[in-house]
DNA sequence: TTCGATTTGTTCGTATGTATT
DNA sequence: TAATACATACGAACAAATCGA
């Protein structure tokens, strides 16, 4: 009864400050606080290895409380565009090995093992963008690409060959040299050196017969069956930057998918 | 200054629902509170068509502050749990055609659009389990089982051939009669007549060359590279539900996997 | 090694906005 | 229109992990 007879300071002040909110856009705080702190990632600014701002910096940068800038930062959690720890603090999703593993790498073992494959890349070279590779990377076609052909071994067996091509334009000074000589990940690479940050992809599968060159490389018959798979690669903002194509040899690998149960460690 | 000095009674009183707190388990009460809710979800009785307990009614209910109970609802809504609606209430998420080829229905067209398929349904018939089943199932080799195989007709043409089985204990009472005069999914069939909601599936596919049985009804070649997988359905507790094997031809349409990007609808 | 500052994690409570019935 | 139920936002307090002095 008491409190709510009275209108009181903090009660004005909600007022203003939602009337203040609603000229900003029709977007609600914490949903622009999102979009802001995105932006801020995809400006390639930020490292993966120094925590972004916190989240009472945020707040004050936002002019929102805490609970609303954590509102935004649980939802980027949520998409694993960010990473916290409590006592440390907010940073960029890193593409370490493991984390690479566990969210974009779908190849198991039948036995439900995975394991990090061996590379042996067959091809590095310039190219022009033929018509599908231009689509996927929204790109002209003819634009410059690195193609990167790679054979992976897992359990010392050849079992994918893998054709990833990437626009020239969002890879300067990328040679041969640095390439190989990279000390993580390809995407752990376009990340830390061209703060292209992979966020999603999308996957589509077929089951085809394998060609000459794949029936060389993976050591099956001519025709054998294969799992195919083209991915496309996206950044922030939807800007692809990666496309591969990809055989498997399916004998004793396959590819995983599980709808739901990602976000579910927490059935705890 | 002047408020961090005084003690209060609301002060006094948080402290000691935290000591409280502190002796109902190690989790969070966020976490319990959505185990509860699950729990209470699982036993099928609560239907998908009618509103779960208000978030004051859990408040009450478990000794909690609304905030926190949606802290817990906004997680299971994030897994696709539950569905809530503003002004209306929170529901199971129901098994809609919909909701199913948007959720659990990973084949598209190639150009991207997606189709209900038509359903031809070859065989009902009840089995014993083979070694493959039962593990899948987690029931014993030679426990009842149903045995569903489907012919999926899409634009007109013979796609996939689904070879579906479900444990007899799990589903009583169920006839080919039931089963073809359904009016919903399969999936919503699980959930609305026998409470057995699937919240998440795994896939694990491959390729492999049609045997005879497949080159008939998919009308290809003998040999021919199909894409295959297998799936296991499961429910809550990670209790299996159905395991399927099915076959695509994927001359006109293919499997796709989106890895992030289901959950940000919300880049707008 | 201990301790204090920093940062995120959990919980409470309140006020107000908005969609539905 | 009024009541109901979820959505957004604020702010406060304490817990727990981390890190450096």
């Amino acid at each position: 009864m008491k409190a709510s007879k009275k209108p009181s300071a903090r009660r004005m002040r909600a007022r203003s400050i939602a009337r203040r909110r609603r000229t900003g856009n029709g977007l609600p705080l914490y949903k622009r606080i999102k979009l802001e702190v995105t932006r801020l990632l995809s400006s390639g600014k930020s490292k993966a290895d120094e925590p972004l701002p916190t989240e009472k910096e945020f707040a004050a940068k936002f002019r929102a409380s805490v609970g609303t800038v954590r509102r935004a930062m649980d939802d980027l959690v949520a998409e694993h565009i960010v990473v916290r720890q409590q006592g440390r603090g907010t940073y960029l999703a890193p593409f370490s090995a493991e984390r690479l593993l566990n969210r974009f790498w779908p190849v198991h073992r039948k036995d439900g093992t995975r394991e990090i494959p061996i590379v042996q890349t067959l091809l590095f070279a310039t190219e022009r963008a033929d018509a599908a590779a231009a689509e996927a990377l929204q790109i002209r076609k003819g634009d410059g690409v690195y193609r990167i052909v790679n054979l992976l071994l897992m359990g010392g067996n050849p079992v994918m060959l893998d054709d990833v091509r990437i626009a020239k334009a969002d890879f300067p000074g990328l040679t041969e040299q640095s390439f190989i000589s990279r000390e993580t990940t390809m995407y752990g690479l376009y990340q830390s050196r061209y703060g292209l940050s992979v966020i999603r992809t999308l996957d589509r599968l077929t089951g085809v017969p394998a060609d000459a060159e794949a029936a060389h490389r993976l050591a099956v018959p001519l025709g054998a069956p294969l799992l195919a798979f083209t991915r496309i690669a996206y950044t922030f903002g939807d800007k692809p930057v990666e496309y591969r194509r990809t055989l498997i040899h399916t004998a004793a690998y396959e590819y995983r998918n599980a709808i739901g149960g990602e976000s579910l460690p927490a059935v705890t």
